[in-house]
DNA sequence: TTCACGATTCTA
DNA sequence: AGAATCGTGAAG
């Protein structure tokens, strides 16, 4: 599953002057044409062909008049399957500046400008694989958030230890500063 | 051409 | 609980 494995891998932006931005993704959700909550479930329009496209290509829509949301197309063209990243966490920023699908997207200063563009370092923005050390954390798998239809499915994850998770599943406290979980500069190498 | 509705967020 | 805000697709 790529939602899953998206938990602690890097989203990476090239800026001007060599800089760059980076955070870690540590919340995302699946959607899947065999599914009513996904975009593609219906009918294929001009408003998620990209959902059908190739896997790797970004899927930026507006939702609600005023905030994009990003996702990663997956497993194959002519099947509506994408993943959206739901929050990110920045270092040495405020824990929630990326916590939630529109704020995310406004901090990466995503558009619709990236609908459908390929992910890589070729391009302005890309992946990196997830640092070792997350692997031994804790992953919550829990319902996804905001949609009306396939509220039983379990699929959205989230990185138990990070504050930056934009809702917690029934239960999950927020972890307290002194113990949560946060990015640092050596897990961008 | 009109209308209802979101894979959201902020404010009261 | 409600507002802000707008592109899309279905309905008339």
């Amino acid at each position: 599953m790529v939602a899953p494995d998206l938990i602690g891998c890097l989203l990476v932006k090239r800026q001007a002057k060599q800089k760059k931005l980076w955070g870690v993704i540590v919340e995302t959700e699946a959607y899947s044409q065999s599914e009513p909550a996904c975009h593609g479930y219906n009918k294929r329009t001009p408003k998620n062909e990209t959902l059908f496209g190739p896997p790797g290509n970004f899927y930026v829509y507006l939702t609600y008049g005023m905030y994009y949301c990003v996702n990663i197309v997956t497993h194959k063209s002519n099947w509506a399957n994408g993943v959206l990243i739901r929050s990110i966490a920045l270092p040495n920023e405020d824990e929630r500046i990326a916590s939630g699908p529109g704020l995310l997207a406004k901090r990466f200063g995503f558009s619709r400008d990236f609908d459908n563009q390929p992910i890589s370092s070729k391009n302005k923005f890309w992946i990196v694989e997830r640092m070792p050390a997350i692997k031994m954390q804790t992953i919550i798998s829990t319902t996804r958030v905001g949609i009306s239809k396939a509220k039983d499915l379990s699929w959205r994850w989230y990185l138990q230890s990070s504050r930056s998770v934009s809702k917690r599943a029934k239960g999950d406290r927020c972890p307290p500063l002194s113990t949560a979980w946060k990015p640092s500069l050596k897990e961008y190498s």
